[in-house]
DNA sequence: AGGTATATGTAAACACTGTTGACCTGTCAA
DNA sequence: TTGACAGGTCAACAGTGTTTACATATACCT
């Protein structure tokens, strides 16, 4: 049942160790996806898992450190704000309506669900600055950037908070095409720069958009 | 300590009563508004009202019915969405504007930042789609409207999320009133309508605005 | 080989949470 | 005086995430 000196590691004794680590996430991943994070207990993962409750805070620190540890490899934006500039906001924009419809790793629904959890709450917190804000902020540059990338973390954000509140029943009922193509028109607006004292453009690209 | 008889009511015997709800109701009050949501058990307000914790289940069902109360005289959208429709957008933005700022009621601040709470979530949904989303699509009229209301729902709690998210410090470095405008055109623009099949505007007052 | 340090796993408790059911107790009407 | 009953209390229930003290198996070293 137990494969003893798997980790190759040399020194240190081992009964699981990495093995057990991955049937502790596998389970969380499982559950996570089919009940959601907040339904699911540390007692449930530990007994789906065929293991005692507490190697999943010696292995994860907390029930957290789980999430944090799926999430990394299940990414929040996969490979959505790298790639041409010129076609961001086409980009983010198809990424949101394509969330709208429940599409997406059946981990991330899972997740998008159950996001009002305070735990939720905190990895979403580090994830969405990190994943999200930084990395537009480099892309816009400039002062007002960081301002810039947070409007557009606001429409994006509020868009799968919509989802959660109503279904997003009426959303969905647009057409998608039309509907992607406002998203990505309401998140030019977002970058737009603000006129007044800055007579320059907060997109130093601007190739040949404009549909 | 305790004054009998004071519903005035005439027939029940009564030690309390509506004074003991209204003792509970506020000490719920003041420990929402000072430590959140999430952060304040029952028991707490319990014993902060002085009063036995079966109470709190007995008068209001459960935790949750507190906060429902609460909300009820401490309105999400005081009498924002009431009022001339052509001015609708700018209210809202305005309002958004300065909940960004955490104007607004101590509690109202309180509660935005534990609106993780699953309770919360609960309440929230209630109120968001009959307090926001149905008026909006009741002014806006019309077959696309709860979708066009939807997106306006999407853009205002985004900026609310993204206040908890990263304290909106980037966005709050931003003039006010050039944010303001900002978002209200980013609200103009959720109500245009999706032209293609429906060549009628999706706004049938269309005064004098255009700042 | 034997001994021992140490990594791994276990059982039980801790300190909470929201909620509920059985029980008093004071006040009124008959 | 005797009920009826609203108002209040107490202790328990069934959970939660997390931690602490303990047992066990492994791998290296002598």
């Amino acid at each position: 049942m137990d494969r003893p000196g798997e980790t190759g590691g040399g020194t240190g004794p081992t009964r699981g160790r990495e093995a057990t680590r991955a049937r502790i996430l596998a389970s969380a991943k499982e559950l996570f996806t089919n009940e959601g994070y907040g339904s699911v207990s540390s007692r449930m993962i530990a007994s789906h898992a065929g293991v005692n409750v507490a190697l999943i805070n010696r292995y994860f620190g907390a029930k957290r450190g789980l999430l944090t540890e799926l999430l990394r490899e299940d990414g929040v934006f996969p490979g959505v704000i790298e790639g041409d500039p010129a076609t961001l906001t086409r980009r983010l924009a198809e990424h949101s309506v394509s969330r709208l419809h429940g599409e997406g790793t059946a981990l991330q629904r899972a997740l998008d669900d159950s996001a009002g959890d305070p735990d939720l709450q905190l990895v979403y917190q580090e994830r969405i600055t990190s994943a999200m804000i930084d990395p537009l902020t480099v892309y816009l540059g400039g002062d007002r950037a960081r301002g810039h990338a947070s409007l557009m973390a606001a429409v994006m954000l509020g868009l799968t908070r919509v989802r959660r509140v109503e279904g997003a029943t009426a959303l969905r009922a647009l057409d998608r095409d039309l509907l992607r193509d406002r998203i990505q028109a309401l998140l030019e607006l977002c970058l737009e720069d603000f006129a007044e004292d800055s007579g320059e453009k907060a997109r130093p690209w601007e190739d040949e958009r404009e549909d």
